[in-house]
DNA sequence: CGATAATGATACGGCCCCGTAACGATCCGG
DNA sequence: CCGGATCGTTACGGGGCCGTATCATTATCG
């Protein structure tokens, strides 16, 4: 069941879901912080600030900033581990698994769009 | 020759590509400037300032920052129209070309390794 | 001509993000 | 019990993007 893509429909699929996205008018979220929430709702729990840094590449006040701000947009909560009162646990929201939703419907409707290469 | 995709696959897809493009050394480019790239290297030109904010339904300063900071990464160009010098046409260059190339061998190997939904 | 319209650029104030460095809190090993 | 390691957060200085409003330049039309 492998997808096959043409680089052309790629691009096409690529740029359709982007101008969707700067057409919405949600506050557009910066590639990491897409990065961040997909993997926090694709992945496994628990999920660790930490965890996260080295998931992605990228230092750990990145992960806290992106945390801070989309925690204000209700897409994520925290939560201190009570077992390690070190760790912070990263929790999905219900309007973080309807953003997460809305970007696969966006996907798939415009990749069905797509005409030949 | 429809891209059949499951939400499933897309998700995952967009994960892969997004945390590809954190790792990439280069500086991210925002939503909105991948949108209007894209456009400038898939649609027809002659391409202008007032015509990608239409079509992006964004303001104009919006087009000109872009192009500006994308100027300066070397994936676009700007010339004055000599029949309308009012106008400016935004033109391609080699190194837009091939980030825009580069994108596309990134979505299509990432879309080669999905397994099923 | 001169007035009006249209184009792209610029100024401004505000907000967000970055990486480095430092910090307080917590855990753990000797 | 205490020094070091680990965790997440915060402070700082710098830079980018946003929308609104305004600007200079050029074209158009009466």
């Amino acid at each position: 069941m492998v997808l096959e893509i043409k680089p052309t429909q790629a691009l096409r699929l690529w740029r359709e879901v982007h101008l969707d996205l700067v057409r919405d008018t949600q506050p557009d979220l910066s590639v990491r912080q897409i990065a961040i929430l997909l993997t926090i709702y694709l992945e496994l729990p628990p999920h660790t600030v930490r965890g996260l840094a080295a998931r992605l590449g990228v230092t750990k006040p990145v992960i806290t900033r992106a945390l801070d701000s989309m925690g204000k947009l209700g897409l994520v909560s925290r939560k201190r581990d009570e077992f390690d009162k070190r760790n912070v646990v990263i929790q999905r929201t219900v309007a973080g698994a309807l953003a997460v939703e809305h970007l696969a419907d966006l996907v798939t409707a415009r990749a069905r769009e797509l005409g030949p290469a």
